[in-house]
DNA sequence: GAATCTACCGCAAACGATTCCGGTAGGCAT
DNA sequence: ATGCCTACCGGAATCGTTTGCGGTAGATTC
């Protein structure tokens, strides 16, 4: 018989309707309605894996929770006694603090996010490796998302981020994106951002890059001094800022030592493997083919490079080649490769260092552009 | 004047010292100790940038907290109009849910935290991006360490990811890792840990490997099927688990070939640039120089291969080589590298897969071994 | 000896969710 | 008209912290 949980009597219940599965019944006496409490979860508590809280610290010591928290921080209203009692406990216990619980209060997660386009080649990583080092040392977690060169990836990754209520952002954009109003929310809620490599110019905020024109004049300044006159330029895809910058170093090195500027001597990578032979091809089959070519980076370099070898074409004395970014590859092959080398894990770490100076500093903090140096690595690939 | 703040009265009022800096008064009337409520923070809470709760969207609602959460979710209870205002409410708020808080009451995470030694070759951080690809694709976020190949710093990573309350962990041990408590706390609170290549035979928990030996085999026999007959074998660091595993291929493979097996020819190298020539000449200066050699990865054979042409030994017809790893630079030297692939990507991605398995498991999830096949990659290097 | 001060400590309110439990209005059957 | 049922909603506890504020015992001062 079903008896009323405050009452006791019998009497007076009616059944109900049932709730969430389970039977519900009224007692007309006391005017109550009441489900009764299944028992059968009482062994699952046992079997709980627990961890350990300032609770459980603080009714061990028989002292209050909010000593407990003092006593594990810097704080002047501790008894040194007491102090040592309680770290002496949570050695014990095997405490960890729920970082959760603490950033829920603090409203300040130790978390950056980072967005970039891709994985693909070895450069991201890289800078997502330099920035983790240097989030880790200020005790920060790095949470990574791949916009996959997609505008709305992006802005779901960005709504990952605020939902993480990470402190600060490092972004690289993807090539199609022209709206910003997914990173300016984070500048709405007082979460600094910081652009790297692909940066938005449309919002006034810290931005690192590397000094692509600088990089590319130089490039094309030592083939110009290594006695080439007809030099062309693979570029990357039109949408990128690198290419802009990269080809304009390009033109301005030509002009500054009074070579001619020719159209057909600057074709225009996507950066596959396949359009970057496309590319090679398209140039090497040239009425006038070029004697040097500065491309984008090294993979179309060394591709270049490749063809030039099965036509039987002289390198560097033929054709000289210089790439862009230093990579391995570059170094082992025959000729070796001139390149222009990039400090890429400097880029996460310049980007990270800055963006942590920017959440120390809060709204005192004011935007910083930081052009990171290029160094040109001469090979064999470019003497002539 | 001070009044108090109980009766107002001004009469019965004394100082009473100064508590964080502030003046503290007492009343002797009402028998009440109080300081005065400074009015200068009153501004500052304009300036705050406040990110919409779902208390705001019940108070625009007029409905209750509860209300809301249900609206927000699958929840049966809820009016299919309530649901829409509130959806709708949410949207135009600009709703972000807090994913800290929920994780609190939810007890989980919904991240992951993975330990590597280091980043130093592109080896891990490859690893560790096919991990957040697919934790990314489950909707969790990953939380990455470096142990830098120390114990100390393993152990202060552990205590870091159990802070972070993490749902599981995937690991790579250090060199010197010899105590496993810091693992086994996390299997004492029930959390999941996948170990990969580096993986500590201690703990039944899954674990994720290439099969070193297979490929190492693999390798050899090739070599020795092109008519090498006095192969060498450059090995990595004994501590690790790889070094054995391949260095047992090749024993193996001369075996089962009736090759003989020299001491001699078997040299360990710590895998850094500087040691790799070192081993690659004490090899080449043998008396009886190998005709041939099996490198524990492709760096090595590389620094093998230059030094082999810089004293003009002809590669493969005098010297045969074979790599492990399939780095890119690989493809581009000349003549081309032989080497064994190995899925690096794969490693992260099974792993991460096993790990949400084992979460979403629970305690009915068994711990799996996983063997990732090798390829061999044959190229120039060791066409006889 | 009374007033004041200092050094600690505890209470309780946040933080932003989820969720159990009960309450209530209106519909339907008796 | 009475009772029961369903559909929906609100109250309040909970997760593990931090922290402002008030309280108290003992020391110090006048």
């Amino acid at each position: 018989m079903i008896k009323c949980i405050r009452c006791n009597h019998v009497h007076a219940i009616t059944k109900s309707g049932i709730v969430r599965g389970k039977q519900r019944y009224y007692c007309k006496d006391c005017n109550i309605y009441f489900t009764l409490p299944d028992e059968t979860m009482a062994d699952l508590k046992q079997h709980k894996k627990h961890m350990t809280t300032i609770v459980d610290i603080a009714r061990a010591l028989n002292i209050s929770k909010s000593t407990v928290s003092r006593a594990l921080h810097e704080h002047g209203d501790i008894n040194p006694g007491t102090k040592a009692a309680v770290l002496e406990m949570a050695r014990q216990l095997d405490y960890q603090p729920n970082l959760l619980a603490k950033s829920l209060v603090k409203s300040k997660s130790n978390t950056i996010g980072i967005i970039v386009p891709e994985f693909l080649t070895y450069f991201f990583p890289t800078i997502i490796m330099g920035a983790q080092q240097v989030a880790a040392e200020a005790g920060y977690n790095v949470i990574i998302c791949q916009s996959q060169e997609s505008y709305k990836t992006e802005v779901a990754n960005a709504h990952v981020l605020l939902a993480n209520r990470v402190d600060g952002v490092l972004i690289s954009m993807t090539r199609e994106t022209k709206k910003f109003d997914h990173f300016k929310a984070f500048e709405k809620h007082g979460i600094p951002v910081v652009f790297f490599n692909r940066v938005c110019d449309e919002m006034d905020t810290s931005k690192v890059l590397v000094n692509d024109y600088e990089g590319a004049l130089k490039a094309v300044e030592h083939l110009i001094k290594n006695g080439y006159k007809n030099i062309a330029h693979i570029g990357g895809p039109p949408a990128l800022l690198i290419t802009h910058n990269r080809l304009r170093g390009y033109k301005d090195a030509l002009a500054k030592y009074k070579l001619p500027f020719k159209k057909e001597l600057v074709v225009h990578c996507n950066l596959s493997k396949k359009d970057a032979i496309t590319c090679a091809e398209q140039l090497l089959d040239l009425k006038h083919p070029p004697d040097a070519v500065f491309c984008v980076n090294d993979p179309v370099a060394i591709q270049l490079m490749l063809l030039a070898k099965k036509r039987k074409i002289k390198i560097p004395s033929e054709l000289g080649i210089v790439g862009f970014s230093n990579e391995p590859s570059g170094e082992v092959i025959e000729p070796a490769l001139t390149t222009v080398q990039q400090p890429v894990a400097d880029i996460g770490r310049s980007a990270a260092g800055i963006l942590l100076e920017a959440i120390k500093k809060g709204d005192a903090y004011v935007p910083e552009k930081k052009s990171l140096k290029t160094t040109l690595i001469v090979r064999e690939s470019s003497k002539k």
